[in-house]
DNA sequence: CACCTGAAATGAATCGATTCAACCAAAGAT
DNA sequence: ATCTTTGGTTGAATCGATTCATTTCAGGTG
């Protein structure tokens, strides 16, 4: 009679088992308050005789919340991403939440459709990526948005120093001896290939006025491997007159590009010329010579956006996690032989 | 009055500034249940005013089922694996659901406990690359569970054909000449290792038993990069006694490891060497000289495994997708200078 | 004109949790 | 001995959709 379905335990299952009322069940499901020792342990019990799990759906529709946090990248295939997609995975099964994972292709429509998806089913809160500066400008939101790496409209960022890594390539190769430096810039129309380049040109002639004279090339790239050989290649080949003993791109793809672009001139990397990229994707320490660059801390990054997003009392407020100088094979001092 | 709460409009709200009951206003929501064009238009009228959006909580609750599905990955960093979370996903949001993102992370344990999260959260179904091999066995899911590249407990598989695949290659390498082969295995405890190990074998025997002789040396690797550089080498500084002309390695991490591994002995690939891998991740095509390989499908297998899953019609039954054989830099006839 | 039929619309029950006002009993205060 | 207080517990209302039994109404028939 009680049993008069076949489909899973409820509630009410569990409270006429366990000779209690609903409320009660429920606040021993709420763990927090407080049922007596004895009441709870019968509950608990009947719960597991039963094999009952909490209803999710009723759940979310008397308190408007999920244990859900959503992500929306441009592209889940660029490793940079895709290793930041594993450590907010990572971070949300740490604090019991799924992650809905939604890509936005670089379109912003894409990007605020999904966003709406994700509100619609009462996430938690949302890490974004943006699809592209200035993104998500007039977008209200009941629940904490964060976005990472590319700002999203007026959301707190969580991002990499980008600036100072870069000041710390600068110092690098200047305090390795190199004076004539070329710089390939990514794109200056995102905010991220505008710092990493200020970062670096800034600190170079300062460098540069202080001490030694040094003469700084700069190459506009886009952010892909071809882009970084083609530059690195014309940069190379006008060496002979201007000489560069340096590149520093503004990604690791372009310094893997600009790798290949040194080779297909039969010049050495570090003993011709040093290479220094920006990100350390996988590629970058499998790649020959392996890549020196300024490693993102995406577990930093991802840790800092989800308690962003959890900790209600910490005030949303952007915050910048400091890049890492990993040295490797394809740089060294110049003129090594 | 009627508007007590500055919260979303309901579909109560929605009925009262059409005029209409609640049963109409969810009849046009549904679609394809009849409502005269009038009063629909007076309906989506209103929902237009309010701003209406339905609550998938409570439609969850009623239909226990929500537009979502679930992905578990061993390794979201795996190019292979984002490429096919990428085309999952795509897949997903064509039928206007969302994906939700787990990773197992190589154990049993966190992906039946993933699984268990996303039957919680009533998703229509569930895509998973297996832990490990055998994982999943004694699950009983109330909806559909389909399985990519690594089968997952009794549930369907959609996989690339990697027989047929590895015999691509054996036939590639055959015809372009090559008689000393050497074939670097994947492990042998996956399915996959298998598969294209026997694949390749079975078929340079047949090969060689009816036409040319062809001696085959076979070698144990792992799938990484540095167990493929390390076998390579040994196999080619042992050449010089008993010559080897091709490589086949079970995985493009082995080539690629293989590719260095050719280098660092002072070889030239192709013309000393030929190296053919498989899977074609994005490196393949960076890597010097680009990688001949068989590319795996991934938006073919995303879409079979989500046919699966949405058509209810068709029987849940494996389906293997064929791989391409891409012909790049790597390869070549032996002998060639 | 009365009757029947089927399409369209209604309204109430339902899904399974949370939560809050009400209640109760035992302990402490007066 | 009576009156609070308080910690525990109950039961009913509620969240916002779907769905089904019921009612309404227009049009066709004999």
């Amino acid at each position: 009679m009680n049993s008069k379905k076949n489909n899973a335990a409820t509630i009410k299952d569990v409270a006429e088992a366990a000779g209690v009322s609903v409320g009660t069940v429920s606040r021993v499901l709420a763990k927090e308050s407080a049922v007596k020792p004895a009441l709870q342990a019968r509950v608990l019990k009947a719960m597991a005789d039963l094999d009952y799990r909490v209803n999710i759906a009723a759940r979310a529709l008397r308190t408007r919340q999920i244990d859900l946090v959503g992500l929306i990248l441009p592209d889940i295939t660029n490793p940079f991403f895709s290793q930041l997609a594993k450590c907010v995975e990572v971070e949300a099964v740490k604090r019991g939440h799924c992650v809905m994972l939604a890509s936005s292709h670089g379109d912003c429509e894409t990007e605020s459709s999904h966003i709406q998806a994700f509100l619609d089913r009462s996430v938690r809160g949302i890490v974004v990526v943006a699809a592209a500066d200035g993104s998500g400008q007039a977008l209200k939101s009941p629940v904490p948005i964060v976005s990472v790496d590319r700002r999203f409209g007026r959301y707190p960022l969580i991002a990499t120093d980008h600036e100072k890594g870069a000041e710390l390539v600068a110092d690098y190769l200047y305090e390795l001896g190199h004076r004539h430096i070329a710089y390939i810039a990514g794109p200056q129309d995102t905010e991220v290939g505008r710092l990493r380049r200020d970062g670096f040109v800034k600190r170079i002639r300062a460098l540069g006025s202080r001490g030694d004279r040094v003469t700084l090339k700069i190459r506009q790239g886009r952010f892909d491997y071809n882009s970084g050989e083609r530059v690195a290649r014309k940069l190379l080949e006008a060496s002979a007159s201007l000489p560069v003993t340096a590149i520093a791109a503004a990604s690791d793809q372009l310094a893997i590009g600009a790798l290949r672009g040194a080779r297909d001139l039969g010049l050495l990397v570090p003993e011709d010329v040093s290479i220094v990229g920006f990100d350390d994707i996988e590629l970058a320490s499998l790649v020959v010579p392996r890549l020196t660059t300024v490693r993102q801390q995406t577990d930093l990054l991802a840790k800092e956006a989800m308690d962003l997003i959890f900790d209600d009392a910490r005030k949303p407020r952007s915050q910048l996690v400091s890049g890492e100088l990993v040295i490797r094979d394809s740089s060294s001092s110049p003129g090594y032989s």
